[in-house]
RNA sequence: GGGCGGGUGCCCGAGUGGACAAAGGGAGCUGACUGUAAAUCAGCCGGCUGACGCCUACGGUGGUUCGAAUCCGCCCCCGCCCA
């Protein structure tokens, strides 16, 4: 009795979503790939597949969740999954889908940001059959020796073609020297695994390539790199980063989390509903076609789309809480997990509104006021002496539309 | 090592002795409109203050001056080019 599923089964499963920028290589990978499942079945040995991360910030959002989850369809279907966390790549930082070069950091912060990745990530994978490494462990090893042996088997002119790099350069920018290494050191990250199977973002292309290259080099069988589209950020504009302030964490809060899918730009509905929900093609397909034939408002559609991905991370129970505050704040009802803020002498308004934290300074609370934005119990705010007294029962604060705070008497 | 150009508020960027908390843009915030979106319009957008005003801020430091982001000295950092 074999353990794994017919290949064909595997191959329906594994090439969803996979892409490539070149029709080419998709037949290539999508042959190679059948090949190892062919040989993995017939030997009943599990594929080794693995994908990397670079600890750029503490919080997995759900750009990663893409490679995650093609990940964890790996591990289901009885493979072995390594989650790599770039601990030594993410002190140098991967230019590959930066114009300017990205700052370096320790590998101390590194690794502290590493923790929260790895808990982080089995909100996605499966613990019990998940491998976690780090390659430092490897890339920190390496003499010079060995990196001019890395080296050595790519051209400038290679890296020189890369857009990213072609642009920088052609302006005058600075293109160091080490941001060459970055694809060393990921394609060594292959070798070091003996991996069979790399997966990646688009962007990753090159990288993942390299490593096939080098495994070559080091006498191994070179690795099938799988490919998946990037996730465009809240903005609809970039891809989704941390560091670019248009991300969603898939730790954040629920409501958050919520909040944030019901106002994405409608042009990426798509893009999220494709990449990030556990809906199958044909589901989504009739989502949209409904919302093209009026049959669906795009506002139900996201809220579908927001119920759906809190679910996903954080249970069907925080997405119906979620949905419910969401109502809630829409008609300027406190959420549920509103902070809450005991009174216990009277108090200015202005200074409840700092000490709350809802402003930064009392300017910004006067300003606030002034413009409208405070609401005591739905009712409007116009004068900026206010005073709160303790009272019996709750009050609800409303600062702007999002920010909300419970008063009780302390 | 040499030449040249830079370091300004969250970001970009103007400003070369007073009218500068510092143009303009972006981001952000509030309101109107709307679909809880986008777009658009209006306002706000360092801190304290009811306000006058005060404090902090233009890489660091020390000067010149009634007065400096702006001038001078020293220091630190960065970019391009040449070697």
């Amino acid at each position: 009795m074999n353990r794994f599923l017919p290949v064909d089964e595997q191959m329906h499963v594994l090439m969803r979503g996979v892409d490539f920028g070149d029709k080419l290589t998709y037949q290539h990978m999508e042959r190679e790939l059948r090949e190892r499942l062919q040989e993995s079945y017939t030997a009943d040995r599990p594929l080794r597949v693995y994908c990397g991360y670079d600890p750029s910030s503490p919080d997995l959002h759900l750009g990663h969740t893409i490679s995650m989850r093609k990940l964890r369809q790996f591990q289901d279907l009885g493979h072995t999954v390594t989650f790599l966390i770039g601990t030594f790549t993410g002190m140098v930082g991967d230019p590959s889908d930066k114009e300017s070069a990205r700052r370096q950091q320790s590998l101390d912060a590194a690794l502290h940001k590493a923790q929260s990745y790895a808990e982080q990530a089995f909100r996605v994978l499966d613990r019990t059959r998940t491998q976690i490494r780090y390659n430092h462990e490897w890339l920190g090893q390496l003499t010079f020796g060995d990196v001019v042996g890395l080296a050595s088997h790519f051209t400038v002119q290679q890296f020189l073609a890369r857009e990213n790099f072609a642009k920088r350069y052609e302006r005058g920018d600075a293109v160091w020297l080490h941001e060459f290494f970055y694809a060393l050191m990921q394609g060594y990250d292959a070798v070091a695994l003996e991996t069979d199977i790399q997966i990646g973002g688009t962007d990753q292309l090159f990288n993942l390539m390299a490593g096939r290259k080098l495994m070559e080099a080091h006498g191994l069988r070179p690795q099938v790199v799988l490919t998946f589209p990037i996730l465009e950020g809240t903005d609809g504009v970039l891809r989704m980063s941390k560091s670019t302030g248009n991300s969603i964490g898939i730790d954040e809060p629920p409501g958050v989390i919520f909040t944030k899918v019901l106002n994405l730009p409608d042009s990426v509905t798509r893009n999220y509903a494709d990449l990030v929900t556990r809906w199958d093609p044909q589901t989504i397909d009739a989502h949209f076609t409904a919302v093209a034939e009026g049959q669906l408002s795009l506002r139900a559609f996201k809220q579908q789309l927001a119920w759906e991905i809190v679910s996903i991370f954080q249970g069907d129970a925080a997405a119906d809480q979620a949905a419910e505050d969401a109502r809630r704040m829409y008609t300027g009802q406190a959420p549920s997990d509103a902070p809450v803020f005991a009174l216990a002498a009277p108090l200015p308004l202005l200074d409840l509104l700092l000490e709350s934290g809802l402003v930064q300074s009392k300017g910004e609370a006067r300003r606030l006021v002034e413009q409208s934005g405070v609401r005591v119990d739905g009712e409007l705010v116009e004068s900026k002496e206010w005073i709160l007294t303790p009272q019996a029962g709750e009050r609800v604060i409303q600062a702007g539309k999002r920010k909300f705070l419970r008063v009780v008497p302390a």
